[in-house]
DNA sequence: TTGTAGGCGTTATCAC
DNA sequence: GTGATAACGCCTACAA
């Protein structure tokens, strides 16, 4: 890293410009009451300098960034990668800057990442899931920061959520493939360590088979990684026992993904001897044969949709907590009746 | 947006420790200068208030902002998340952040948010591809801004690339479906349009075509954006006149995975009727049956490789301009010998 | 409509 | 080893 070596300021725009630095200021800030011939003067200086501002001296005077922070878990998954595709651009739409970091899933490393981003001034944050460390929430609330939490439905008071309910996506799960006559259930899910969102789908799939009369100890939950290998590998120890489930529920189509490669690989039908279900709708799932049923997590829209809540002004932004968004359940061919 | 609405400073701090504010100064900067028992008096003051500098007071007065820039075209793209997942954890290994921006495959627009990271106080810039507005280059070298070209092997002078040679890898295309017999071929191409590497790799696998004696206008080459069923359309587009390639080269395993899910439905064998070489070797190559054939970009060692370029000091980089990572071809089943 | 002057929070340069 | 003091580049009362 090296120091600065800038050039140009606003003086130098004003000097050329034959005018004030508070004039050229007020140009550059879109001021109306400035004469038109002054105005073109300056942009013309500013121009002809490739001026540029000092955005740190701006924002240390006008105590505005224009800077929002991110802390992700990573973007090596496709369905953080897009949520922040389609946050960074509609920020970029409002030329705000988006500064990024990723906590790899640890709330303690998530914790240093947000007293970071906001040393470095980010107005607001957006964070993934309703579980982080209490340290995180008193540092944003201390400071009066507003932020979003993603991918969870479960808001605090002073910060917002947009999302959808985890616990309530795998209840749907179960209740899909327990009407389509399964009894013998396993769930691949993600690593439920400081993962509330994984954790959540695991809950609400168990409790809705435990409500259909499914004990829950007779539901083997495998957790993997988020890749294919980690699902095909979930798969193998499913069917290493004596008893095989018929309809597995997985916490992700990368896991379902490698969960229907394990069965192609050993000859395992889907969905005729096991049907297996997703979750986010990733790409990925129409290219698995048979293609995945899966639970679509809107991804873009949460993006979206969080950039759009911390470029609220505050007045507008007090009152709006929450905002569920529905799963909705695609249905492709990696699933099916129960086998009689 | 909101004004920050902060708090305690350093001059708190100060007041708390019963020092003065360079003391502070000095602690929270490791200064060795200082002693023991005020050392420790500060720290848990600044702890007990829980403060937090104020990044753009610090960046205006010290001309450092800890800060690197990056565009890339999106984030939508497996190969560009992967390269800023490994960019980023890098960086934040030495407390630097990151601010990331989109162009959308557009030069134009990367220039206006180049201007913007600069305009926020990025010290150093990670740009992909060779091909740039010429005002984007123009802007770093007259601010000094050191930056590095990914994903290409071509250096400018004030630059850096870290990268690989996109048209030697069409040659390597090329000549491996050569040498497995096939004499037709076809190519599904990303979109060229402001976009070198998806020019490079068309033209290096033509080239190597026509060294062989396979006229030019006899490879139909189809261009597609990075999705699925783009992929698919190009090769329905390719298979819909009377000459049928034997082995069709596709510029993204993206593309590479579409064509294989068209042979599949259309009931086209692969590699039997049509060998499919892809590039990029994600996650997804695995997913097709057969598996892709693919050559490997480096994303992840490319992100790592561009931090550590940008965080050598201005001596240290002055001569290192460019570092050839290597392509490798994977192959798996979706390539084979040509049909007779 | 335009200019002058002061200060945003921090660090660097002096003194002591 | 520690403290005063003056910038860093910009914005914004206030004055003219």
């Amino acid at each position: 890293m090296t120091t600065r070596a800038d050039g140009t300021k606003l003086i130098d725009v004003a000097r050329l410009a034959a005018c004030s630095p508070a004039t050229v200021s007020r140009v550059l800030n879109d001021n109306p009451s400035v004469g038109v011939e002054v105005r073109e003067r300056v942009l013309r200086a500013a121009a002809e300098l490739g001026y540029v501002p000092n955005g740190s001296a701006r924002a240390l005077r006008s105590m505005q960034t224009r800077l929002v922070g991110a802390v992700i878990p990573t973007l090596d998954h496709a369905i953080y990668a897009t949520m922040v595709d389609s946050l960074q651009a509609r920020l970029s739409e409002k030329h705000v800057s988006l500064i990024l970091s990723t906590s790899m899933y640890d709330i303690d490393f998530e914790f240093e990442q947000v007293r970071l981003l906001i040393e470095r001034g980010a107005e607001a944050l957006i964070l993934v899931g309703a579980r982080h460390n209490p340290k995180t929430i008193a540092l944003l609330n201390q400071r009066h920061i507003p932020y979003v939490l993603t991918y969870t439905f479960t808001a605090d008071r002073p910060g917002a959520a947009i999302g959808f309910d985890n616990e309530k996506a795998g209840r749907t799960g179960a209740r899909f493939l327990l009407d389509l006559g399964h009894r013998r259930f396993a769930m691949i899910a993600g690593i439920t360590h400081d993962n509330d969102r994984a954790a959540g789908r695991v809950i609400g799939f168990l409790d809705e088979l435990a409500k259909a009369g499914i004990a829950r100890e007779s539901v083997p939950v495998v957790e993997g990684v988020y890749n294919i290998s980690a699902g095909a590998a979930a798969m193998k120890t499913l069917f290493s026992g004596a008893e095989h489930p018929t309809a597995v529920f997985c916490g992700s189509d990368i896991l379902a993904a490698g969960a229907v490669k394990y069965c192609t690989e050993s000859g395992l039908k889907v969905p005729d001897a096991v049907s297996i279900l997703g979750f986010d709708n990733l790409e990925i799932a129409e290219l698995t044969s048979p293609e995945l049923t899966t639970l679509e997590v809107p991804a873009r829209e949460m993006g979206r949709l969080a950039a759009d809540h911390v470029m609220l002004s505050t007045m507008q932004r007090r009152h709006i907590h929450q905002r569920e968004l529905s799963i909705r359940l695609v249905v492709r061919g990696s699933t099916g009746t129960a086998p009689t």
